[in-house]
DNA sequence: ATTCTTTAAGTAACCGGTTACTTAAACCCT
DNA sequence: AGGGTTTAAGTAACCGGTTACTTAAAGAAT
C-alpha cells in the first residue's frame, strides 16, 4: 500500500505538504502542488481513512440502527439515509437491532468506538436517555424518544385520525384497529388517533395488539375473524400487519372490499404488489428518511442548526401523512 | 474518552502491560493482571477500535455489498450474514450499490480504505475480475464471477429447470419465462435451465426479459397477456416479477391458477404474504447469506479453507433449490 | 537599509493502540 | 557459585495520517 511517505519521497518534498496538497490548507507553491498531485495520481495513492480518523476522530460514517431489516419499510428508509449521505461524502452503516435492547447497544458501543460521526436510530427503546448525553448527534427517526433529541417522525396520530374517518366515510359502522406494540411511538400516537377519532363520533370499535410482523398478524386475523365477524372496518398499524389481514379474509371468501375495508400504515411499495392493492396511510418514506440524513449531516458539521434550547419545535421535526387509496376499501 | 494510558497511569504499569492484559499474551503476573482489570472496570476503558485497526490492518468488519435493498430477497441475506458474523465478533457494513457499477467500485475502494477484513459481494458486474486480485477475501454471493473466487449460489440451472417441469406436470401447454436482465450469472442460469427442459420436452414456449423489479414486471405483464393470451404457465425469473405478473392477471380476471399457472423464484417470506400465495422455486436463502459469512471468516482467519489451486470445486459452493407449492398452480 | 509581513516548506509531536527489543529478577541446574 | 532459561514489565518504534511549531526566503513598508 501506498502511503504519505512514499509519495512524499518520490516527489521530493515532505509529508507536511503532500497532506496539504490534499487537504487544500496551508501554504503550498503552485510548483510543489503540482508535482504532488502529479506524483499522486502517477503512484495511485489513496489516504488511509484509518490514519486520518484517528487523529481527527472523525470517520465520515453515519451509524444507522433499524429494528427489523426484513420490514420493507426500513429498507426503503436506509435507501433514503443513504442516497443523502453518499451525496455529502458519508458512508452509511446499517445495523439491524432485532428488536433487541442489548444488541442495540452493543451496536451503539461498537459505532462510537469506530468513531462514526453521527448516529440515526429507529430505536426499539422506548427512551433513548442513555444515548441523549452522548457527544455525538443522534437522530430519532419514526421513533419518539427524549425531548432532547432532534427527532423526525411522520403525523402518526392525525394518521390514526384520518384512517378512522376515512372508513367511517366509506360506510364502515363497525370499526376494528390493530394496533402495534406498545411503548412504540408510532404505534401509540396512531392508537390515539384512532381512538380520538372514534370517540368524538361514538363509533362503535374495538382494539386488538400486534406486532409489526406477518405470522402474528395472520395468527391473529385468523382468530379476529372468528371473533367479530361483524367488524367492516379495519385499520391495522402497518402494511405488513394489513397485508396478513388481507390474506387470511381472502382465503375465508370475505369479500374486500365489498364486507370488509382494510386501511393500513405506512405505504410501502409493497403494499402495490398485493392485488387487491392496500389502501393506506402513506409516510413519506423517502423524505423522512432524507430529512434526518440531511440534519444529522448539519449537526454534523454544523453543530448548531437553529436548535437554541429556546424553541424546542425545531428539534421536532413531523411531516404530514397522505391517504393512499387502493381496493381494499370502497369506491 | 479513557485511554490505556490513562489506565495505564492509575494502575502504575506500562502501556505495554494494559495491552498485554487485553489481548491476552506476553508475560502478565497475576497481580498486575488484577489490578489493570479492576482498573479497567473502574475507568469503564474500552480500547479504540481505531487505533487498533491502524496498527493491526484488521477491523473486524465485513462489507457487504449487495445490488438493491428494496428488494425483499437481499435483507433476508444481509439478516444471515449479519448473524453469523455477529456470532465470531464482526460487523457487517452493508452497502447498497443500486446497481450501478461505478458506485460498486467506490464502496470496494471505501471499504478497502478502511480496512473491512472481507467482502461478500452480490456484484451487478458480470465478472469481478477487477477484484479478484485484491489481497482480501472477497466471497461471490448469488452470482458468479471469475473462477478463482469463492462462490456461494443456489443451484439455479436445476431451478429452471424444475420449474417448467412443475409446470408441465401440472398441464400446462404453453408455457412462458420472463427471463431476467442478460449478464446476471442467476439470470442466465435460470433461463439456461428452463430452455434445456422445455426442448428435451419439446414444448411451446416464449420468453421475455425484465428487471427484477416491480414496475418494470407490470408493464412486460400488461403487454405479455394481450401478445401471448395463450399463455397458460409463466415461471417468473424471481418472485418481484412474479407478484407483478400475478397482480395484472388478477386485476384482468384471469382465473389463477385454473388458466394461468404462476412460478416464482427466491422463496421471499414476501410470496406469503399475498393470495394467492406465490408457487416458487425457493433458494435457502438464510443458509446461503450464513455460509458466505462462515466461508468469508475462515477465510480471513484461516487465510487457508481446503482451497488449494488443485480443487477448484471447493471454490464453489452450490445449493439446492426446492419448490415452494403455493396457490398459484394447481394442486 | 532595516524591519515587518506574507508565503513556503520542513521537523516532529500527536492520535491510541500493539509489539519488538531490552533489562532485570526469579528459578533451575550442574 | 556461575551460567542458562523462564517470567515480568518497561521503553520506544510503529501504523499513516494531521498539524503546531519552526525556519527561511521573498515581498512590502518605512
Amino acid at each position: 500500500m501506498v502511503t504519505i511517505k512514499d509519495v512524499a519521497r518520490r516527489a521530493n518534498v515532505s509529508v507536511a505538504t503532500v497532506s496539504r496538497v490534499l487537504n487544500q490548507n496551508g501554504y503550498v507553491s503552485e510548483d510543489a502542488s503540482r508535482i504532488v498531485l502529479q506524483t499522486i495520481k502517477e503512484m495511485n495513492y489513496r489516504p488511509n481513512a484509518v490514519a486520518r480518523t484517528l487523529y481527527k476522530k472523525t470517520s465520515n460514517m453515519i451509524g444507522l440502527i433499524v429494528p427489523d431489516i426484513e420490514n420493507p419499510f426500513f429498507p426503503e428508509l436506509a435507501r433514503a439515509v443513504e442516497d443523502v449521505a453518499n451525496l455529502y461524502g458519508y458512508t452509511v452503516v446499517l445495523c439491524n437491532s432485532d428488536q433487541d435492547v442489548e444488541k442495540e447497544q452493543r451496536y451503539v458501543e461498537a459505532l462510537k468506538q469506530k468513531y462514526v460521526d453521527g448516529l440515526i436510530m429507529t430505536s426499539h427503546q422506548s427512551q433513548f436517555n442513555d444515548y441523549v448525553d452522548e457527544n455525538i448527534p443522534i437522530i430519532a427517526l419514526d421513533r419518539i424518544g427524549d425531548e432532547r433529541l432532534t427527532t423526525v417522525v411522520a403525523n402518526n396520530y392525525e394518521g390514526g385520525r384520518q384512517a378512522a374517518h376515512y372508513l367511517k366515510e366509506k360506510g364502515a359502522k363497525s370499526l376494528a384497529h390493530i394496533r402495534g406494540p406498545k411503548g412504540i411511538a408510532s404505534a401509540d400516537e396512531r392508537y390515539r388517533g384512532f381512538l380520538d377519532y372514534v370517540m368524538e363520533n361514538e363509533l362503535e370499535y374495538v382494539v386488538e395488539e400486534c406486532s409489526f410482523q406477518l405470522s402474528p398478524a395472520e395468527r391473529l386475523a385468523a382468530r379476529f375473524y372468528d371473533e367479530y365477524p361483524q367488524a367492516d372496518g379495519v385499520f391495522a398499524s402497518n402494511d405488513v400487519v394489513a397485508a396478513g389481514f388481507l390474506k387470511v379474509a381472502l382465503k375465508r371468501g370475505i369479500p374486500v372490499p365489498d364486507q370488509l375495508q382494510l386501511i393500513g400504515f405506512d405505504g410501502i411499495s409493497f403494499g402495490h404488489m398485493m392485488y387487491p392493492e392496500l389502501t393506506t396511510v402513506a409516510q413519506p418514506i423517502y423524505e423522512m428518511g432524507a430529512l434526518a440524513s440531511r440534519l444529522c449531516i448539519k449537526l454534523i458539521e454544523g453543530k448548531e442548526i437553529d436548535q437554541s434550547k429556546n424553541d424546542p419545535e425545531s428539534f421536532f421535526h413531523q411531516l404530514p401523512v397522505y391517504m393512499v387509496e387502493g381496493d381494499t376499501t370502497k369506491k
